[in-house]
DNA sequence: CAGTGGTCTAGACCACCCT
DNA sequence: GGGTGGTCTAGACCACTGG
């Protein structure tokens, strides 16, 4: 039943009634949406269609399928937000990015690094503290800790401008496999006050990141300041 | 070939094993994963089976399929987190949650909120105001708008305990279709600090959230200020 | 037990990409 | 043209749920 028209294939057409319907309120959550076979023969086509469509929907969070059961009609949760991190998103209506590489260097890890990034103190840690910039001026500090590997040089492009995974990926030779994200409220101290141009005491978000190997090994640490008058964290509910 | 042992599914078999070799590195990031007829007669499975696997790891953000050419081994980007923010996680250590609602009434939209709300000034607009409290004490205070419609009425337990999204859905009878959240930095000022038992000044995060209907039209608006020694926000990457 | 979704087959034709 | 992934069929058996 591929035959003559339509362009769109039949499980996207099955998919997306289902979806119309539920979206007017003629399925409502919970409800059962029609067995496989039953829309197989509804809609002319072979069940193994059927589930391709089901299985989209059930991918985009409108329905949950359940063996010997049945599909029913989900809620998409609303408080299941996406949110993208890229430097590029610290900008907001500017559209140039400059990064300033402030400092670059091998440290001894001191207790606080050595518990983030689960090592012995002492332990050599490639350390780099950036200022990130917008049209307006000075957006971020950023200061970023990875257990130094010999052999792996960093090119000064790279720390300026790679987005951390991807630095931390670079260093390790390693596929990163977690990122723990987490944005606190602070206000600017001296020093950042100072490298921000601002007055001490101003509110900031502090967006903090530790990378993950496989093995459950932090392998990166991130601290980020963000001028809280330049800078908001947005996140949006399913982006399909 | 679904034969006599193994109760694992083959195309989740197939999907493991490939997994496996990306996360050892034995196939890298832009790598070509071998072509879905090969993997057939590898595998002894029919295509279709070798597709399930595929599309799981695709799902996954392993792999990416491209039409005519293959599919390529893909980093999964640590850039796009997920955030979980319902009310239960603005508890840290506590266990208890408890919600004291402050106000509640109807009020006529006044110019900010017929911007967010997209209305017209004057409209009438249900309002509300919460404390949140966990064991060490206030943690939040929350102001929820929505565009009042008459003969939904809505109780008490719900405008206290549901969370935001859902509260939307229940007053409009409308499935919302998608939570634009805006975190940004703050300090706690005169009347939130008395609330939330706390000095004036002290950091804060500012979350907002708007919903959406269907039809882009907002349908509910929240702010929540929550004290920032209390409340962090927390997400991560890719949650397989 | 009947009905549901989950897995699987062995083919087929198509759209697309590259050479 | 030859290879790739995308769509689709018409069956089959299985695992699970419920009455």
């Amino acid at each position: 039943m591929k035959s003559v028209s339509s362009f769109i294939p039949a499980y996207y057409r099955l998919a997306e009634d289902l979806k119309q319907k539920i979206e007017s309120g003629e399925l409502k959550p919970g409800d059962v949406i029609p067995s496989e076979s039953q829309l197989a023969k509804q809609y002319q086509v072979s069940r193994m269609t059927v589930r391709q469509g089901v299985a989209l929907l059930a991918k985009e969070g409108f329905i949950e399928s359940i063996q010997g059961k049945g599909s029913f009609v989900t809620v998409p949760r609303m408080d299941t937000l996406v949110l993208r991190f890229s430097e590029n998103n610290l900008l907001g209506e500017s559209k140039t990015l400059q990064v300033k590489l402030l400092d670059v260097g091998v440290i001894a890890a001191d207790r606080k690094i050595s518990a983030k990034l689960a090592v012995s103190p002492g332990t050599r840690i490639l350390k780099m503290k950036r200022l990130l910039l917008a049209d307006e001026g000075p957006v971020a500090v950023d200061s970023r800790f990875l257990p130094y590997v010999k052999g792996v040089p960093l090119l000064e492009r790279e720390m300026e401008y790679a987005a951390f995974p991807d630095l931390v990926a670079r260093n390790t030779n390693l596929v990163s496999a977690r990122n723990n994200f987490k944005v606190s409220a602070s206000i600017l101290l001296k020093e950042e006050a100072e490298l921000l141009e601002a007055k001490v005491g101003l509110p900031a978000l502090c967006v903090e990141q530790i990378i993950y190997a496989s093995n459950d090994q932090p392998i990166g640490w991130s601290k980020m300041i963000c001028r809280g008058d330049r800078f908001t964290l947005t996140a949006v509910s399913h982006p399909f």
